[in-house]
DNA sequence: AATAATTTTTAGATTTGTCTAAAATAATTT
DNA sequence: AAATTATTTTAGACAAATCTAAAAATTATT
C-alpha cells in the first residue's frame, strides 16, 4: 500500500512518540509535528480508516501492527539515506536530517534494496541509531566509545560524536570512517592513548580524547 | 526560489516540448502530461505570475530565461540521479526513469553538488542524454558507437543500447561500465572485431556486434 | 458535586492541484 | 464571409491537507 508524504510523516511521528508513552495524545503529536490539534484529528480519522492505528475519540491512539510495520519501513529508508549522505557524499551528520526527510518518501522497494546492498547493509546510522532491516526488525547492538572497546576485539565504527573540521581532518588522516573495522591493539593507561589497527592499514595511535568520541559496535553480534 | 513538485513537472515538460516547436500550445502540453487542457491553463496562470513563462491567452507560451534556467536545474538533477541509479546501484537504464522522476524534486543544492562530485561530474546520462552543468549549460559531445571510434583515440563509455542480461554479463566480464575510459587498439576488417584497452586493465577483444551497442564520447572535447 | 481549566473534536474556510462542462476564441472549410 | 470544427479558457466543483474559532468531552480544582 502506498501512502502520501503527509500520511508517512504522521506515521513516523506517532511511532516516535509511542516509544516513550503508551498511548499518544492529540496535542503532543500536534506539538511534535508543529501543526494544530485540529489537523491531527483530521489525519487520525484518515489513518484509522486506512487501518493503521487504534483510535478512540478523546481517548488516545497508537499504531497497530500494520502501522508499526509501515513506520519501520519509513525509518529504514530515512536512516539508509542518512548513511548514504554521510559515508558516500561526505556530508556532516548534523546536516543530513532534512534531506533524508525528503528522500525517505521516494517509494521504490527495489531502490531501497539496492541502496542497502550498495551501502553494505549498515546496521547503525550516522547518529548512532539502529537501522531496521527489510523485515522491520531493529538490530540491538550495543555501542561503546572506542576507549571502552576491549583490546583485541574488533568493532565497526558507527558514529562520531562531533564532526568539527578538526575532528574530520584527523579521522581522514587515519582513514577512520563510518563502517571502518577497527581493533584496539594496546591501550596505555598513562594517558589513555590507544594503538589501533584499521583493516588493511598499518597500525596507528590515537589519543584517549579522540577515542572517547568514536563509537563502535560489536562486530560479532547477530 | 522553490517550486512545488507539480510546478517543476510542468516546467520540465514545457522545456521538453519547446525544444521541438517554437511556442507550445495548451493541448500538446496536456497530452504530454496526461492531464486536461483546463488544468494546464490553470497552471500557466500560476507559472506566469511566478515569472517563469511568456504567455498570451489563446496564443501560446514558452519558458523565459528564468524558466529555462529552472528547467535545466531540474533536468540536471534527474539525469544525475539516473546516472547514480545505473552506475552505483546497478539498475537497468530502462527502469530508472520513474525513480529519478521522484528524486529530482529533492531540493538541496548542496546535495546535488556533492552527488555530482561523487559521480565524477558525468556529462552524459545512461540514456545517452547530456547532463546540464551547474550553470545550466548542456555539454555538446558527439557520441559514437565504439566501432566508429578511430583507433588510438580514447573515449568515455556513455551508454549501451541494450541492457539484456547477456549484454550485461559480457560488459561485466570485460570490466566495461558507464564512465569507463576505453581505447581501440586495433580493428579487424575481417569480422569487425576490435581489440580494446580499458584503463588499468589488460587489453581484450570484443565482437563488432558488441561494439555497435556501446556508445562513447570524445574524451578531449571541452 | 459543581465549576473551572484543559484537551479534543467539529464546523466551516483556505490553498493547491485537479476535473467536467460550458463559453469564448481561433482556425478551417465550404 | 459565414458556418463548422477545433482549441483554449472560464466557471464551478472536488479532494487533500491545512487552518481558526467554536462546541463537546475530559480532567482538575475548589
Amino acid at each position: 500500500m502506498k501512502f502520501s508524504t503527509s500520511e508517512e510523516n504522521y506515521i513516523k511521528s506517532i511511532y516516535g512518540l509511542q516509544g516513550k508513552t503508551e498511548k499518544v495524545n492529540t496535542n503532543s503529536l500536534a506539538v511534535h509535528m508543529n501543526t494544530r490539534a485540529a489537523s491531527v484529528t483530521d489525519m487520525l480519522k484518515k489513518l484509522k480508516s486506512k487501518k493503521l492505528i487504534e483510535y478512540k475519540k478523546y481517548y488516545g491512539f497508537r499504531l497497530n501492527e500494520f502501522g508499526n510495520r509501515e513506520a519501520l519501513r519509513i525509518i529504514r529508508r530515512h536512516r539508509l539515506w542518512e548513511f548514504f549522505l554521510v559515508t558516500k557524499l561526505g556530508m556532516n551528520w548534523d546536516k543530513v536530517h532534512p534531506i533524508a526527510e525528503e528522500l525517505e518518501h521516494v517509494s521504490s522497494n527495489d531502490l531501497i534494496k539496492r541502496l542497502d546492498n550498495y551501502l553494505g547493509q549498515p546496521k547503525i546510522d550516522p547518529h548512532g541509531d539502529p537501522i531496521p532491516d527489510a523485515q522491520g526488525k531493529m538490530p540491538v547492538l550495543k555501542q561503546v566509545s572506542l576507549d571502552n572497546l576491549p583490546p583485541k576485539k574488533t568493532g565497526i565504527v558507527s558514529s562520531v560524536s562531533s564532526q568539527t573540521h578538526q575532528m574530520m581532518e584527523m579521522l581522514n588522516h587515519y582513514g577512520i570512517g563510518i563502517g571502518s573495522q577497527i581493533k584496539v591493539l594496546k591501550s596505555f593507561d598513562f594517558d589513555g592513548s590507544l594503538q589501533i589497527k584499521i583493516s588493511k592499514q598499518p597500525a596507528c595511535t590515537i589519543s584517549g580524547q579522540a577515542a572517547q568520541n568514536i563509537f563502535v559496535y560489536d562486530d560479532q553480534e547477530k
